[in-house]
DNA sequence: CATGAATGAGACTTCATTCAT
DNA sequence: TATGAATGAAGTCTCATTCAT
């Protein structure tokens, strides 16, 4: 109970997140997740309910505050270009600072149609409208142009940023940290001002 | 042996595509694609070493499709802006004709980073890197703004689309007939024409 | 498929009986009954879908089968101390013809009220039901006295038999074979004629 | 230690009792029985060196008392048939008194023949030999038939009042204070009356 | 080609028991 | 006494794959 004391629940969490980025959801085994914590395989379950709900709490933990970053970009009065900077950059710091973590919740949740984005479906949206509001804000503001729907290029923003993450995910390789900040740059020149032609 | 004889690997094949679609890979039995085909259980064996194989087959197939067509629009002299038309709306004719083939490819492999997309990385970046020499030469060309990497273009590109689809898919119903139209316009406005902002 | 084919299905319902028998439901394992049967661990699980399916084949299988014989001894119009005795003989044979079988029928189904017994109380009813409608009868016909519950008779009537199974189950003897025959007879007179005093 | 302190160890059986009565041995865990008691998991361990010796305590607690009952009966020199009624009374009693505790006992121990019932046979053949006595004195005495055996007629006795309560048991409803009366006297009257025909 | 019974390794989950505090 | 985290053996069930017919 003494503040020294490993939380062994935190440090499962910090264990399923490396072998899930590793192995994967589906792969992978609960007592891989046990190994790798260096804790009993029963003490996985003293904590969780089941593997699944590793998963969950990983996302709902991560996503729960990428959720507040999004609302305090939406919040702010910022013009919309450096809002929407203002989340790229949340979400690409967030893969620079635990890019295991950021890989599982792309990889095995936002993306997987069919098993656990089925489940979040909710929360991964809230994200997308909250992206869109900043658009048809910028829209009715007259600063964004209005023949684009704002849910389209909220798709579009948040699809170019997801694809730059499992671009880097499938290079398997560290990412160069001049780059983190050049694709800041990148997405939103791209998203507002087009590649022209 | 006659000509009007049932394939029935290509039975197999398409019974896998649905139960793929409802199911996911990883949670569908051989059993599952079996019975969808209508054969005994150990036909789909006959015509496949794998479970995993069918996925191969049913990505592969339609993936080099993809690729000639994206091939086709890099061979045209076409204006840079209607070469990526011509691809979004091939990507996109797909989906409308096969929703469930589009879905598993999508969510099965081209987003599968530990499972069948680290084993179809090279087919999956020869589409990025064809699209990429689209913008290249676009930008040598003097079309495109030249100050945005032409791999990060493609990136933006093909992940727009992919997340289109991706909502689609997530969404579960049928897509009205006048938005496939749509979205190839507003895909093609908002890669080249930008926000503003 | 030939007339000659061992039905695996049966040698695994025979395994389970021997093995129920011995070491008890919950005590035994999956594979022991697949080791029994002498087939394929995953063999059991092709014909039942749990362990708990098994248990209960093998009871309805035999319930119904006893059921019958008390329909029979109900329809007939013999003196009722006689169909009492053809009902006796005819649980008591079962236990000479396969004491296992019912070792496991009584010990795990009819007096398990926690678990088995739970699910099979209906059926376990429709035996004693019949059983009072006989002695009911004769009451109505004057030939048994009318002052005892015809249901409370019944319940006498089962629980001196199913006692005697336990006591031959408990004892882990092979019983004698005139002991068979007498403790026919001492059922019904014990049932009918009482000790006196 | 103060005299007013609760006797956990006694907070635990009893809690037991309730938690063996409804969910049934086999099927509940330790912690249930923590849970129910109000205390912690790990001090059931410390009055109780595993599950089953919770068991084997309340059996054996209540048994002799049962077998102290039955000794008594006994050694008064009551009618034989007024022997007998003590007996049933006070196991009817003891059910009344706590239902929970009788069908513990019966369901888990005297008739689980494969687990707890075989360990404890020893003493559950003391009562039905203390009854057989009964029957057997009497016969000698020339109050009841000497043509059934007396250990024969110790089961009829026991068998029927065990079926008795597993009636009830299964019944799952609390009996009406006048059955438990009405009950001794039909228990005894069935016995040595018997039906007739 | 076609069938589906047969195989058995492997995974999740449970839970009695131990033990440090 | 009292707590509840920690352990890990054991068991059920799944299902990809093989194979005899």
């Amino acid at each position: 109970m003494s503040a020294a004391a490993v939380d062994k629940r935190r440090v499962i969490l910090d264990a399923a997140v490396r072998v899930f980025a590793r192995q994967g959801f589906h792969t992978c085994r609960v007592s891989d997740i046990a190994d790798e914590a260096g804790v009993a395989y029963g003490l996985v379950y003293h904590y969780f309910p089941s593997k699944e709900a590793i998963l969950d709490t990983l996302f709902l933990e991560r996503w729960d505050v990428m959720l507040a970053a999004i609302a305090e970009a939406e919040r702010s009065d910022r013009p919309p270009r450096e809002q929407l900077r203002a989340i790229a950059s949340f979400i690409i710091e967030s893969y620079r600072h635990d890019p295991d973590l950021m890989k599982v919740i792309v990889v095995e949740v936002t993306r997987a149609a069919n098993t656990f984005g089925r489940t979040h479906v909710g929360k991964i949206m809230q994200a997308h409208e909250a992206i869109g509001r900043i658009v048809a804000q910028a829209q009715r503001d007259g600063v964004f142009r209005s023949d684009i729907d704002s849910a389209f290029a909220a798709q579009a923003f948040y699809g170019l940023i997801e694809q730059v993450l499992t671009h880097w995910i499938f290079s398997g390789l560290p990412v160069p940290a001049e780059e983190f900040e050049h694709v800041k740059t990148e997405v939103v020149e791209m998203i507002c001002g087009g590649l022209g032609g």
